[in-house]
DNA sequence: CGGGACGTACGAAATCTTTCGTGCAAACGG
DNA sequence: CCGTTTGCACGAAAGATTTCGTACGTCCCG
């Protein structure tokens, strides 16, 4: 009924509840809030109205069948990083790729073996362009 | 007095206005107005009434010493992009700037210059990771 | 059994974002 | 000079997000 096919976007509350949840791979209301309490200043019904919510926007699937009752992410974390950065790519990015790619490199060290799967993509999408120079 | 020295993290109806900013360099209200209303609809005071506000929160600047006061961004976009990627770094990609670039890359292709650029600096990363300490 | 700790749902206040309406001043055309 | 158009500021409504208080149920311990 209600839960719609296309999940809304994620707030900045959300997205701190999934971040933990995508950790875990799922979690009870208590456990996420152990664990944002820990860095923030936040009441232990805060996060479970939050996680209710999500619920209804289908950016978490609920199991009450067990007692505390546990949660999971409705999806899975890459298709949720793909959009977010699609949206900021169109929004501040100009549409860009490279230059988002560019500055996200920038920004820290990434490690050897991420350099390494983006520097074979990379290779790939370069042959593509045929340029002998 | 108000102008705040970090200024606070534009709304997506603010972004919209910045991207049209940051690409003329300088735009009045009604510049900014039209363009926008080519792709979205929103009216004109609205759009005056978002940029009183961006001045407020520091994101524009505003010449009214000319008739129609012309606004410019307060950061320029490099910084403003630095800052947007790094929120979402930490609240979605756990910190993993190579993640993030490896998605980015995968979502639509880059120019070849940008991909040259890419490659550039994962080499030089990749030099000072495995080098000698 | 009774009291407390834990878990859940719900409502609603407090804030922030988005959207305009209205009032007024300046500039412009005739 | 007068009516129209353009520009600007302000206030406030409508919507979305964030934060809890409160009420209630269940379960466990003594």
């Amino acid at each position: 009924m209600s839960p719609p096919e296309s999940p809304r976007r994620p707030t900045d509350a959300e997205l701190a509840i999934l971040a933990v949840i995508w950790e875990r791979g799922r979690a009870t209301v208590r456990e996420v809030f152990e664990e944002l309490s820990a860095s923030q200043d936040t009441g232990y019904t805060t996060v479970l109205k939050f996680m209710q919510i999500m619920t209804d926007k289908g950016l978490l699937v609920r199991d009450g069948s067990v007692r505390p009752q546990v949660f999971r992410a409705a999806q899975p974390r890459r298709r949720m990083q793909r959009r977010l950065l699609g949206d900021l790519l169109d929004k501040a990015f100009g549409g860009s790729p490279g230059s988002m790619a560019l500055q996200a490199l920038s920004m820290r060290k990434a490690t050897p073996e991420e350099l390494r799967a983006i520097r074979s993509l990379i290779d790939r999408q370069s042959s593509d362009d045929g340029g002998a120079s």
